[in-house]
DNA sequence: AAGGACAATTAGCAAGACTAACTACATCTG
DNA sequence: CAGATGTAGTTAGTCTTGCTAATTGTCCTT
């Protein structure tokens, strides 16, 4: 039997794959509404996120981990700055470096989003079983392992 | 003791709720390089994977389905129309509704991305435990609870 | 037959994504 | 040491996708 389960393993997986995608998707739309509640769009918030958990960042580098090109991020992180949420700085020993930090109000604003954004999940999380609740937690961790490793 | 055991609770639920919103975005933006080998972009790609599977739709059924608004469901309905892969046509009974379905090119075209774009995390799901993807399966049919439920 | 209700479209706007081109700075090399 | 090369970031311009408001066409109710 092994070609068979072969082929049965790669169409569970596919199966698997496929509505764990569409899952993903769903989530996502149902929490963004949310995330405007703090005045950000989805992007800003996102970008605020790691500036704030990465520390002082260089513009490329918070570019590539938000999977955006530096004009994208560029304008992003105006519109930050702009907002008082974050503050840039040159870098004094390479000066076409740019530092990019966030401001104490930056990271307040950050933790008031996130309490609202998951808080319309956490409410329903915390209604179910506890091995539904491990279930998505350990889910979590394989998620982040597929997206970094998948090739 | 129940008042300290529920705040455990929900700053648990809240823990998962983060991750699992994180790990969302990251398998996204994993697969979204795969989507666009089809030439469509996310948002036209999902739209005609709902007229694949939900057959003959209107279009405000299939606004509400994705979630936007008519306006923005016309627009891409548009542009699946030149592209050839949906038609439109009139409700013969009331002329106000239009009936959106999927051609041939179409529904081959959607078939060609969801392989593509599912092969990527397939591939590693595959190579998971039995008892990974097990949680797996299980995680995208709770979060597609939660994204429907959660209020 | 006129009025209101409803589906879809059109028009116009803002945000976010891209590429291409430009500036400023650093480094390497002849 | 000076010019070439390369790198980080920004600017300019375009496209797509969202939205709301207003319009068009159709249906139904009074």
């Amino acid at each position: 039997m092994p070609r068979q389960r072969k082929a049965g393993d790669i169409r569970r997986a596919e199966q698997i794959a496929d509505r764990l995608h569409s899952a993903a998707i769903h989530v996502l739309r149902r929490v963004r509404h949310e995330d405007e509640a703090t005045g950000l769009s989805a992007p800003r918030l996102s970008a605020l996120s790691v500036i704030v958990f990465a520390g002082p960042i260089t513009l490329g580098r918070l570019a590539a981990a938000e999977g955006v090109r530096p004009p994208t991020m560029t304008r992003l992180v105006q519109a930050l700055e702009t907002d008082g949420l974050v503050t840039r700085a040159t870098d004094p020993g390479d000066a076409r470096f740019t530092h990019i930090r966030a401001t104490a109000r930056g990271r307040s604003l950050l933790a008031t989003g996130r309490r609202r954004r998951v808080a319309v999940l956490a409410r329903e999380i915390a209604a179910l079983s506890a091995g539904d609740r491990a279930v998505l937690a350990r889910a979590a961790t394989l998620m982040e392992q597929l997206a970094d490793t998948a090739g």
